[in-house]
RNA sequence: GGGCAGUUAGUUCAAUGGUAGAACGUCUGUUUUACACACAGAAGGUUGUAGGUCCGAUUCCUACACUGCCCACCA
């Protein structure tokens, strides 16, 4: 494309039509590069899967710009270059963003049903799930989309339905009663990486509970006085000699009369509350591994919609908060208040819908990470792996090192349903996710051995259990992170995982280190016996100016297409870029204006140079580039040093450093002095041959080596020098 | 509670064991035939606080304060 030179600079008039020409070109596809020979190498990044329900923030845009960089550097730089874009289905985000809509339209999932509501939400994905994508195109992302995938896709599904098969077969997947954090808004578990935490202002209340044998009391302090209905224990610090004495006995739980016995737990800290605690199994997590140690029943007094339930008895319907003040109410007159004082202290709140976390008994899978964590440790203490900034090990480590079993089963209708098959015959409640949720007044938790199911990627043709009935699916779906922990392989057809596996680098945010990049590592090594990429590059946090986080519920949030429209792309990239200099970012829009001033001084440069070319292009390739003057010598010399420093910044993941070096010299060096003293030497008959050969060939390099962080702009003064041939400079080599 | 990072010009950030740099902003001048989204020049900082090591510290060490994030969850 020939570009009108007029001034200045206007990316509306060049952005859309180059990416339309990248596009038509093929070259995102690393199939269709011109490569010499087979010995050539790889180079392979992986896109952090962009959730379905989102758009473009700032986040995005940097983590994109960052990783462009690189795959333009490394196609330029001749490597068989592939960006693996593709989407998440996002399971509870997407079930909750279209929920909603349907509560505004009047309706809810529960009235369409699930196989209805499902239906429902893959049309929403076909409608708004590739709003993003597109968004990505405007920045200039270079990805593959030929290659495009999506979590849910057939062929990713299977791959997914065949890892937790795979899991199982070795035996590290296994059921379980658990008391686990429920959303009772979103209706499903969520694992520990999905809450978060509010500072909430409660009251502590100090319970006193009587002997059974009418010797005295024992003080527990609780935030929580109506969970004391489902209370079978009281615990103490087996050090702690306050209590020595009452261990073994029973006291008789206020309000209901039962005798709970005392036991001694090393969890407690005796020098909280009292040192004394209230044991609840179905609704504290703690509590329930006490229970599990001390073979206590497990009373669950709060259903699935954090309500009371029968178990309850008087408080029977009342949601958790008034129990609350019911319960403390009636300790009070019966003498069991000792004491109340306001208590600042945090709660667990769902990362989704911000709604109070209730821990609850039910069923639900889990995945051992004994092994799986242990190789993903290995995996980076040997250095296959390599994370960076080097502090991020830390953050690592530290979770596989205190590593949990995994809950990858979720209650939600979007997603990855469990190839788990039930027997109707054997058993119905198995398939509940809420087996104690009525009935059961009290109940001895164990994981269940007793066969009643099959795990199969496909329906069993026949039940092999009962061996006549029509088996049913687990109603539960998988953790979305179970399925993107497969990406860099389950992202790849049969045929590319030979030739495009293992890659090379994921680009992402530090939020996302435990929940994808541990779990893409342990399952790399599991499935394909090789750790998936050898690079990972932490970005920073974009914050506002003042260094409050961004987020659309704040208002705090800036929006990168309004800065593409406004400024162009490449002035928003170089912004990003320029920025990105540690942890945290506090953005300043002045670095997109001074991104789309760089813009416009690199187009004028070109137009001075284009009208100086050599007479022809063979002259223009350099050839007879060779230094007269010393301004010359000194820009040659200058334009090497530059292009070795970009080589290794970006190398390094310093991509700001690069960027601001590339700035310096073509600004100062190139434009304010060499371009200046050419004027002086293109009068001088003896030197204009000369300069015009440097000035061509140095702004030809110099297009080159900006051309990873500002493609645009670089690409459409590209495509008009004489020197530059047909070829796009996205595939000029470096 | 534990950890990580940061605190330098008006603002956003660099840099260095030997008198601190850029971008943006500000001020002065310039329509010099690539660019006023420019050019030439200028002002602006006892580098968070308090100690310590050193001939010398903004840089290394210690403590403290403040900010952001991550992890844990004490009932």
């Amino acid at each position: 494309m020939k570009t009108d030179f007029s001034k200045p600079y206007d990316p509306k008039l060049v952005e859309p039509e180059i990416y339309q020409q990248w596009l038509d070109s093929g070259y995102f596809n690393p199939d269709n590069l011109k490569i010499k020979s087979l010995k050539i190498k790889n180079y392979i990044v992986y896109m952090p899967l962009p959730n379905v329900t989102g758009t473009l923030h700032m986040g995005h845009a940097l983590n994109n710009t960052l990783q462009d960089i690189i795959v333009r550097y490394h196609r330029m730089r001749g490597y068989r270059t592939l960006w693996l874009p593709g989407t998440d289905h996002a399971g509870i985000a997407t079930q909750y963003k279209v929920e909603k809509e349907l509560r505004k339209k009047d309706t809810s999932r529960f009235e369409l049903g699930r196989e209805k509501f499902v239906e429902h939400v893959w049309r929403w994905k076909e409608e708004y799930g590739g709003i993003i994508l597109d968004q990505l195109k405007k920045l200039g992302v270079s990805a593959d989309w030929s290659r495009l995938r999506f979590t849910m896709d057939e062929a990713y599904a299977k791959d997914v339905l065949a890892a937790f098969v795979h899991y199982y077969d070795k035996g590290w997947i296994y059921r379980g009663l658990r008391t686990v954090n429920w959303c009772p808004r979103c209706g499903t578990s969520l694992s520990e990486l999905e809450l978060e935490h509010r500072e909430d202002q409660g009251t502590l209340w100090y319970l006193k509970y009587p002997l059974a044998d009418g010797s005295g009391s024992i003080v527990v302090a609780t935030t929580r006085p109506e969970t004391m209905l489902g209370d079978t224990a009281v615990a103490v610090n087996p050090k702690d000699k306050r209590y020595a004495k009452l261990v073994g006995k029973t006291v008789k739980l206020p309000l209901t009369g039962r005798e709970i016995p005392i036991v001694e737990d090393l969890k407690i800290d005796p020098s909280f509350g009292t040192g004394a605690v209230k044991v609840t199994p179905a609704h504290d997590i703690l509590d329930f591994e006490i229970g599990q140690r001390h073979n206590l029943e497990t009373i669950q007094v709060i259903d699935d919609r954090g309500k009371m339930n029968e178990n309850a008895g008087e408080y029977a319907g009342l949601k958790t908060e008034e129990a609350r003040a019911a319960v403390a109410a009636k300790l009070q007159d019966g003498g069991f208040l000792e004491n109340k004082e306001p208590y600042a202290h945090n709660v667990a709140v769902c990362y989704r819908c911000g709604h109070v976390i209730e821990p609850i008994p039910s069923t639900q899978w889990f995945l051992k990470m004994e092994t799986l964590a242990k190789n993903a440790v290995k995996a980076a203490k040997s250095g296959k792996v390599k994370i960076r900034p080097e502090n991020f090990e830390k953050t690592y480590f530290d979770w596989l090192l205190n590593i949990r079993d995994w809950t990858i089963s979720r209650q939600l209708w979007w997603g990855h349903q469990l190839p788990v098959w039930f027997c109707k015959n054997q058993t119905e409640i198995s398939n509940s996710q809420f087996p104690i949720s009525n009935k059961n007044l009290k109940l001895k938790i164990k994981n269940s051995s007793a066969e009643d199911f099959v795990v199969s990627v496909k329906k069993p043709a026949a039940c092999p259990i009962c061996k006549n009935c029509d088996m049913v699916q687990s109603v539960d779906v998988l953790d979305t992170w179970f399925s993107s922990a497969l990406w860099p392989f389950a992202g790849l057809s049969a045929s590319d995982r030979k030739k495009y596996y293992p890659g090379n680098a994921v680009i992402t945010a530090r939020d996302i280190i435990n929940p994808w990049i541990t779990r893409m590592i342990f399952s790399g090594i599991e499935f394909m016996g090789k750790v998936p990429f050898s690079d990972v590059f932490i970005n920073g946090t974009i914050l506002t100016k003042d260094g409050r986080r961004m987020s659309k519920s704040l208002g705090t949030g800036v929006d990168p297409l309004k800065y593409i429209e406004q400024y162009g792309a490449d002035a928003t990239r170089f912004a990003v870029v320029w920025q990105a200099t540690g942890q945290d970012i506090h953005w300043d829009e002045a670095a997109v204006a001074a991104g789309r001033k760089f813009c416009n001084k690199i187009w004028n440069a070109a137009r001075f140079v284009l009208q100086n070319e050599p007479s022809s292009a063979a002259l223009a390739k350099g050839g007879n580039a060779k230094p007269q003057t010393t301004a010359d010598k000194e820009i040659l010399g200058k334009l090497a040093k530059i292009k070795k420093e970009t080589e290794k910044s970006i190398e390094q993941f310093e991509f700001a450093k690069a960027l601001q070096n590339l700035y310096d010299f073509f600004w100062h060096d190139f434009c304010d002095v060499y371009l200046e003293e050419s004027k002086k030497q293109l009068a001088n008959k003896d030197t204009e041959e000369t300069t015009k050969a440097i000035l061509t060939a140095t702004i030809g390099e110099s297009l080159i080596l900006l051309h990873p962080f500002m493609p645009f702009v670089t690409e459409a003064i590209h495509q008009n020098l004489k020197s530059a041939g047909d070829e796009f400079l996205m595939i000029t080599a470096w």
